[in-house]
DNA sequence: GGTGTTGCCGAAACCGGTTTCGGAATTTAT
DNA sequence: ATAAATTCCGAAACCGGTTTCGGCAACACC
């Protein structure tokens, strides 16, 4: 217990790891191999620093080891922003829950916006460079996701927003659709629903295939035949919904449910279903998907299954973390259901509309 | 010209400076220098090395120079994320303005989240004590700023989205909320509007108190006296907007235009009035600011005083790294105006609503 | 033609960590 | 008791840059 006197700070003000070696009598090496589980160190030391470097507040420099280790302790994020995004309205839940995630683990975001591919490839590109990241959440996980491709070839981790069919080596976190549209199928069935639309969004989206899928399967625990007259895709927008619930309304058998893949399209119902003079939840049931807020204001309210976006981006930031450190994506894989949210755009279906179909059903025998 | 064959890539393929140096037969001293503008160096090899280093690829990583100079190229964006935040619709387009600004000057952005004062405090303390952040861009700027007086003692640049009384040293950027709101009761006063109220926000955020005198401003330009019945302030929600034009429209002699300081306010007007069977646009008269996207639904739809977030935050992001770079940050102050966007909420007041302000004018006199 | 300047660059220290290597002290094997 | 193996730590190189310092050459000056 030699030389007391280790209190001056001449520098910043910052504790650094030569001054924890020398309250201690080590040299900066053996902390840093003590702090860092070296095993060429006794276990008497490495507690002894450790309570120092806690005592005395000290936290490595994240650049002055990236330096030599290469890691940052950093995520990147690219958020898309072109523009149809109904994700847009989770960003800032779904940012919060990496953030947390991150901020506990004392890792760091980096975030980026793209509005193209083009401008989203650079954009990697440039983090990886600079090491700005140790690695990526990839949101909006495509069906040929071209990113997986390029980042793959860079060696660089990544956690995908979104399965994707023959992921090898892919890491990902997904909310599984596939059952919440099938539980669509099945809620509006039990009503008394007899013919069932599925107005998909775009299936360059690996969920939008998923989702599809589980539609029919919903039809199938039924005993319903899917109808392609009743099945329409690629809208993400109220104005794209909008457009495809009228051509259904309009069909010589229209049907008196519709299960949207996306509440951002279920939310054009109510103009489309207003203009014919239906009411949403009596003479046209409708069962959305995201629980984007905007669905809580139309009377009746958007039913749909809610997203937890907070969490999955937590749990984007874990997987993605344990990966850095060295997990093996394969088993880096999760997913969680949706919750269904009722609102009030289901309901029994109206005699009117049952009696037409009933009608048109009998008049076409 | 000796020495041919720098083309190998024994490392990760990155260019370091060390192979800029070797390719040109110098010491990455001097190419450090003459990439960094020291003087001493002639300006012919300055250019020499900045073409070679250029046609390499050479880019320094940030956080190898940080390890020095202390500094990592890096902006802090905390984003608060608690309840009643109307500017959530905003986010995606503030951080692609950010991230824009950022990526042209070949900086990055580190993103954290808050729910409250402490650990907002926490989270700048640690960016900070880590250095992941150079500058910090402040959203929301309160009339008594915390974080401005402890940023201030910590001595670390940062500029606000909002101005500040008395912000001695400060840099910032702004819309000047307060002649959108002057305009605002300029136009319904143009319109025959002759009782004009005003919804404020929180008084604890600085924007309101001038938006507040923005408004009364506007009333002293139409020769109208300032009415205490006729302003109410702590609107934030659609809900708290709800109940303040009840109480408005309950009134008396209730206003027939009414100028909401936020447009989350605003859209709370519209259930008030239709339970009152009123009809916006022609009973009553109201003007929203902030422009959020939900206010094109209604119908009609709100008019908005809209406010240009990608701007914002590429500004912001500007001025910061402006700042950080040696700027004074009292010339670092921007402003610009707020864009008019009339989409139907505002109009004429109809006969009854003026006959019945005229009504009671009169038996009151 | 010596003597200051000045311009320009090399050499080396430095930043705050990590990692390799070697050797002293202790333990174990013989 | 000695040799061999092990445990544990110090010393020093290293990562990729920045910055200080000193000195060589060219130039100006008298």
């Amino acid at each position: 217990m030699a030389a007391r006197g280790w209190n001056a700070k001449p520098n910043g003000g910052r504790v650094k790891i030569s001054d924890v070696a020398g309250a201690l009598n080590l040299t900066k090496g053996t902390v840093s191999r003590a702090l860092n589980g070296y095993p060429d160190i006794a276990e008497s030391t490495r507690l002894r620093v450790r309570s120092e470097a806690r005592r005395m507040g000290y936290v490595p420099l994240s650049h002055a080891q990236a330096i030599r280790t290469g890691r940052t302790r950093s995520l990147g994020l690219v958020w898309r922003v072109d523009s149809h995004d109904g994700h847009r309205a989770f960003l800032s839940e779904f940012l919060d829950g990496v953030s947390r995630a991150v901020s506990e683990r004392d890792w760091s975001l980096t975030v980026s916006t793209a509005d193209s591919d083009v401008s989203e490839r650079a954009t990697l590109r440039r983090l990886l460079r600079e090491r700005k990241a140790d690695g990526f959440i990839l949101p909006r996980t495509m069906a040929q996701d071209p990113r997986v491709k390029w980042l793959r070839k860079e060696e660089a981790p990544f956690v995908l927003y979104g399965r994707i069919a023959g992921g090898r080596g892919c890491s990902w976190f997904d909310f599984l659709g596939e059952n919440a549209m099938r539980d669509s199928v099945r809620h509006l069935h039990a009503l008394g629903h007899r013919r069932i639309a599925f107005v998909n969004s775009d299936p360059l989206y690996n969920f939008a295939l998923l989702r599809k899928e589980g539609f029919l399967e919903g039809l199938a625990a039924c005993g319903m035949r899917p109808d392609p007259e009743l099945m329409a895709c690629g809208a993400m927008t109220p104005k794209a919904g909008d457009a495809a619930t009228r051509n259904l309304l309009c069909l010589r058998e229209p049907p008196t449910g519709i299960v949207f893949a996306q509440d951002m399209a279920a939310l054009g119902a109510y103009p489309a279903a207003a203009s014919l003079g239906l009411e949403i939840g009596r003479d046209l049931s409708i069962v959305g998907y995201d629980g984007v807020p905007e669905g809580a204001s139309p009377t009746p309210g958007l039913s749909t299954f809610a997203v937890d976006s907070r969490w999955a981006g937590s749990r984007l930031a874990a997987l993605l973390i344990d990966q850095v450190r060295g997990g093996s994506p394969e088993e880096l894989r999760e997913t969680a259901e949706a919750r269904f949210i009722s609102r009030g755009s289901d309901g029994p279906p109206s005699r009117s509309s049952r009696g037409l179909a009933k009608f048109i059903n009998q008049a076409s025998t």
